[in-house]
DNA sequence: AAGGAGTACGGTGATTGGCTCAGAA
DNA sequence: TTCTGAGCCAATCACCGTACTCCTT
């Protein structure tokens, strides 16, 4: 018949088949083909899937070794380094006053 | 304890109706093919267990062959191995093509060019 | 008249449609491996798509069984018989049991709350024969 | 009557990347 | 030995499950 589609072989086929799938496979492989007619593959570049969470990751804060932090963890941080700097500023205003 | 007490059956989710993949997504996959007009809950279910069988079984596979090459990280290659060697992994040699090493595929083409 | 050419389909398709959630994938695998074995990208991209064609592989069989019946609807049967007929005859006893459980259960759903039959043992025991290569 | 497709909605787990050191090479 | 690339972390939001109606068998 006048097919318009071309039979690519990546491989060479098995030279014995499974006998139980054998029939499937070939209607499977009929059935790919159609869809990637009807169905565009416009190649994916985009290394994600979501554009929202995409933005979403990249704004989370996160630890030193790259690792996404809690916003517990965040809060304590921001915490102590108040501590810290009321610390430094008692110490400073002690050394004014000596 | 929650304020829920007496009668709130707002949310009835049975064990033994839930899977690890989502059944919604499993039906999607099975109606892409245009002969299947409708599924049944019981058989997405069924298919959707059947495959999380099917994964472990693959994975295990997969890591045996890995194993067998001295390596504790599965690759692609391992994958396409297991479906070349086992008779039931058939069905997936389109899906997962052998992989040739670099060296003799640019050979193959050289050979292939020089007939020409 | 050749008006044959495939449909020009404008409509942006959902790639990831086409797949179970990577997660999903991965965590099942994961599982099902030694603590300490580690699992490349690209293996669990490869897998998450073999994943789909069983999926595809078994509906299309059960599908084809529906049509020569003249029945519209899949059902659990047709999945247990694909998969014998497609030679995963050793995933029906055990496939048998959660179609009669999940039966049972989606019954007594209507009219009063579930009970618990005890799937998890099955499901074990399920996992306990793949072992060997 | 039984049950699947379609729709709406609210609750939730899959998606996500920078850094480190297993471990592939 | 060198140096690639997989695991690690958890907050948002796309999607899943549920409840409901309508329709076919």
């Amino acid at each position: 018949g006048a097919s318009a589609g071309v039979v690519q072989n990546t491989g060479e086929e098995p030279l014995y088949v499974n006998a139980k799938q054998y029939h499937r496979i070939l209607k499977r492989r009929e059935a790919r083909t159609k869809w990637e007619a009807y169905n565009k593959n416009p190649k994916k570049v985009k290394g994600y899937l979501h554009e929202s969470r995409h933005k979403h990751a990249m704004k989370r804060p996160r630890g030193p070794g790259g690792r996404f932090l809690s916003s517990k963890e965040l809060a304590d941080m921001a915490l102590q380094k108040q501590q810290q700097e009321q610390q430094q500023q008692t110490q400073a205003q002690q050394q004014n006053q000596t | 304890m929650s304020s829920k007490s007496g009668s709130s059956p707002k949310k009835r989710s049975l064990p033994q109706t839930t899977t690890s993949f989502p059944l919604a997504r499993v039906k999607r996959i099975m109606k892409e093919d245009k002969d299947v007009i409708q599924c049944s809950n019981e058989s997405v279910f069924l298919v959707s267990l059947a495959t999380e069988y099917f994964l472990d079984y693959f994975a295990k596979k997969s890591f045996n062959q890995s194993q067998s090459e001295k390596r504790r990280t599965v690759t692609y290659k391992d994958i396409a191995k297991i479906v070349k060697d086992i008779d039931q992994l058939e069905f997936l040699s389109d899906v997962v093509p052998e992989t040739v090493p670099l060296k003799k595929a640019l050979q193959k083409q050289k050979e292939i060019k020089g007939l020409n | 008249m050749s008006n044959e050419q495939p449909e020009e389909h404008v409509e942006e398709f959902k790639e990831q449609d086409r797949y179970l959630p990577i997660a999903n994938v991965a965590r099942i695998m994961k599982r099902a491996l030694p603590e300490n074995a580690k699992i490349a990208k690209d293996a669990k991209e490869c897998v998450q798509e073999c994943v789909s064609e069983f999926i595809s592989f078994i509906t299309s069989e059960s599908s084809d069984r529906c049509q020569n019946e003249k029945r519209k609807t899949i059902n659990g049967e047709d999945i247990l018989w694909a998969m014998q007929s497609l030679g995963f005859e050793n995933y029906c006893e055990t496939l048998k049991v959660y179609l009669h459980k999940y039966r049972e259960a989606t019954k007594n759903e209507r009219s009063s709350a579930g009970k618990d039959t005890g799937m998890d043992e099955t499901l074990a025991n399920l996992y306990q024969q793949q072992y060997y290569q």
